[in-house]
DNA sequence: TAGATTGTTAATCGATTAACAATC
DNA sequence: TAGATTGTTAATCGATTAACAATC
């Protein structure tokens, strides 16, 4: 009898219930249904009630969730109750546009190094960043005990900076590269390429 | 009897197979097989010959898939076999990068305006574009007929510039901002919030 | 109390996988 | 021909929805 495993599935969604709450709790909201939040969502007030069914029992009856208390749990179960250190990788304009990005603050992550492979770029300052060496990115992230690494180099050197990035003891990247990444079991990746946002669109399109 | 439609699942598949195949050729490779192709994106083979068996039999027993065909078949059912107009609203540093992205040309999308709302920007050139002025949005998409666009604005202003151009026809939106969207049946969204992204990675972390 | 909404069960629906005849 | 690999069917697996007793 083992414990069933969450599906990821479920575990994707919960950050955009978080978002969602967040939103509703910066608006001055204190409760809030499984109905409302579905709706805000484009989810089903079913499957909220199943998803967070698998946590533990965090509404009431009658009345619906206590957002702060919601926000509470879902930060604890994302492992978001606390601050990870993230490092990126490849200081081109998108990078550039993340070093400098303050949305990360209050949800849990922290850029704490940026790293380039460029001379030219090496040494410069990008937000409150000194631009590091490529290089370096093994000795830097071992000795910081890093284990998030955001990519954001050119797709040709992806794959080889992924590499080391797990060689280095990265587990989760969020990679902005337009390539699929083979990682050994155990690290985790996350796509963010617009383009395949964006094809996934054009066939509903006329 | 009505036609079975497609699911949105395997839709969103297609781009990811097509990205892989297109960087197979690059490599200079003629043919694969749903075995290889998936092992590259990390599906199984039956799954990729189930979805593409949906669009029609692009394969030959034996030796497998053509990569140039496929590719062909694939622009042509992701509706990419073209180029698509794309707005993008907000010059921060996303739109800003953005804007100045190389990746899009090849893959069906051109960035053909730019926009935002802050005096100090609009007129200022950004990669080949001239900034344009948010109110112009309207009467500019209407006139140039254009059915995509990428919102990098701040998620304050999201819905409200969301709403604007779905009003002026866009039925498309790449979403950058850290909000969800509502907008009318018939409009789609795509998301890319970077934190969402890293939260769905934390919790299988320790 | 009456009304609202949860958590959960069972039913339904849909997606994935395994297996194999067909065939290149 | 022998080997490889497709397209497809049937079986399995998993996710979503509907419904409702419990209860705030």
């Amino acid at each position: 009898m083992t414990k069933r495993e969450t599906p990821d599935i479920i575990i994707g969604r919960l950050p955009v219930y978080l978002r969602a709450l967040r939103h509703m709790e910066a608006q001055g909201k204190g409760t809030t249904s499984s109905q409302e939040l579905g709706e805000q969502v484009g989810i089903s007030a079913a499957q909220i009630r199943k998803d967070l069914s698998q946590f533990g029992e965090f509404g009431k009856q009658g009345t619906g969730y206590s957002i702060a208390f919601l926000i509470g749990k879902l930060r604890e179960i994302l492992k978001v109750d606390r601050v990870w250190d993230v490092v990126v990788v490849g200081m081109g304009d998108m990078g550039h546009a993340i070093a400098r990005y303050q949305g990360f603050a209050d949800r849990g992550f922290r850029i704490s190094q940026v790293f380039d492979s460029d001379p030219a770029k090496i040494g410069e300052r990008i937000g409150s960043f000194v631009v590091q060496d490529t290089r370096e990115l093994g000795t830097a992230i071992r000795k910081a005990d890093v284990r998030i690494a955001m990519l954001c180099v050119p797709a040709a050197a992806a794959q080889q900076v992924a590499n080391q990035l797990v060689e280095a003891g990265v587990r989760a990247i969020l990679n902005y590269a337009p390539i699929n990444l083979n990682v050994p079991k155990g690290v985790w990746v996350q796509y963010l390429d617009p383009t395949v946002g964006l094809q996934r669109m054009t066939y509903y399109l006329e």
